[in-house]
DNA sequence: CCTCCACCGGAACTTACGGAGT
DNA sequence: ACTCCGTAAGTTCCGGTGGAGG
């Protein structure tokens, strides 16, 4: 057994491309952080006072995916905290993995040691735990909400306004709030009161553009892949399509780290452009294979029932798609769920990228929804619905 | 200018489940 | 043993609604 690990140990360490993997991994907090200086420098004017044990404005962070925020807000965080360890404490808290109140105020309670049963117990106790325990730690928490917009859409703002308003329940500790979001209009949804005390000040992260991103690979790639195995053509390319994605900076470590495994794979000693396109794709089909796979059943035969529809239509509309869902589900003997759950099932879908949905108007023909899906996610969803007996069937038959 | 289609989408409720507290 | 709780998936009910066609 051992042997097996082993083995995969040693070819990791004489791999001829890596020369350290991890600083290409997606939450890799690099030791600097190029084209983000304004920011750096605004967030620790913000949060220095930490050091002096005096609570922070709370903090208001937007910016499109892959723009640096999250590695910004842990790298401002961690360099005060080697200076001044006692003086706070900081819990990061990613909403869209913890995305009920329940959950969050689970999570933070857990940083301090306490386990806290998963289900069972009421959410207006988990408050009255998070007091105490907050209270004993006798220091400043400064609580980082990831995509914090994900909670709010879901379960409302209530958790904010309660978290903003511990700090009136105590006397020594004290709660400063960073909250990042994507979705520059979520502010909207917030109340007047979370979002004035949310937003005591606020920090907007612009995409990078293709020669950042250029410069940020590069400095990347120097730590992370041996001399000589890639050229400053590859490192462009994966800057060009990552920059046509909006600048995710994300988009593009992945890229380059994936054409370097399908490199390392084919046993070559240097990454080529093709690498990069293959990349592009592997990308595509895993993030597919992963959202799919935690799809519900009949959210499945949904897009199966979209994708079939589109081989026949130029363009599907809601009761098409419910038709022919409608007749798969009774083709494999199951009852069909209804158009109401569909019509949600088809914004989930859309949310989750794997079709594009869009209200119309059709005048005397109706309001309704739109679908429509790319080649490259039908082609994905192909390969990954054939694992699947029943979803097979459907799908050839 | 009005109608009316084919849905949209909010809200409240249900069911089934795993677990806590007492 | 019994009651209470959160989560996930789904249902029922129902008040909208943009614009083509009359």
């Amino acid at each position: 057994m051992s042997d097996i690990i082993d083995g995969i140990i040693e070819r990791a360490e004489n791999s001829r491309i890596f020369r350290n993997k991890e600083v290409l991994r997606p939450d890799y907090v690099p030791g600097e952080l190029p084209h983000r200086e304004e920011q750096i420098r605004r967030l620790g004017t913000i949060l220095v006072t930490l050091l002096r044990k005096e609570r922070p404005s709370n903090v208001f962070i937007y910016g499109l995916t892959g723009t640096g925020k999250t590695a910004v807000s842990k790298f401002v965080l961690n360099s005060l905290h080697k200076r001044g360890s006692n003086s706070f404490k900081y819990v990061y808290i990613n909403t869209r993995q913890s995305d009920t109140p329940y959950r969050i105020l689970a999570d933070i309670i857990e940083t301090s040691g306490l386990t806290v049963p998963f289900t069972g117990i009421s959410t207006a106790e988990l408050y009255r735990r998070l007091v105490k325990v907050v209270r004993q730690e006798n220091r400043i928490i400064v609580l980082v909400l990831d995509e914090i917009d994900t909670v709010v859409k879901k379960h409302g703002d209530e958790v904010l306004y309660r978290l903003t308003r511990i700090n009136e329940e105590l006397s020594t500790s004290k709660f400063t709030i960073i909250g990042i979001t994507n979705d520059i209009n979520f502010v909207d949804l917030l109340d007047p009161r979370v979002k004035s005390s949310l937003g005591e000040e606020e920090l907007v992260f612009p995409p990078y553009n293709a020669s950042e991103l250029e410069d940020i690979l590069s400095r990347r790639v120097r730590e992370a892949l041996k001399e000589g195995t890639y050229s400053q053509n590859v490192i462009s390319l994966c800057a060009a399509l990552a920059a046509r994605e909006h600048g995710d900076a994300r988009r593009a470590l992945d890229l380059i780290r994936v054409s370097a495994e399908i490199a390392e794979r084919g046993g070559k000693n240097q990454i080529a452009e093709d690498d990069v396109y293959l990349a592009r794709n592997e990308i595509e089909r895993d993030r597919v294979t992963e959202v799919l796979e935690s799809l519900p059943f009949h959210s499945k035969l949904v897009l199966i029932a979209i994708i079939k529809g589109l081989e026949q239509r130029k363009q599907l509309i809601t009761g098409e798609v419910y038709d022919i869902y409608r007749r798969y589900a009774k083709r494999l003997g199951l009852e069909s769920i209804s158009q109401r759950r569909v019509s949600d099932i088809i914004n989930e879908l859309d949310m989750v990228g794997l079709i594009n949905a869009k209200v119309i108007n059709r005048g005397r023909y109706g309001k309704t929804k739109e679908v429509t899906i790319t080649k490259e996610i039908r082609d994905a969803v192909a390969k990954v619905v054939i694992n699947d007996e029943k979803l097979a069937s459907v799908w050839s038959g």
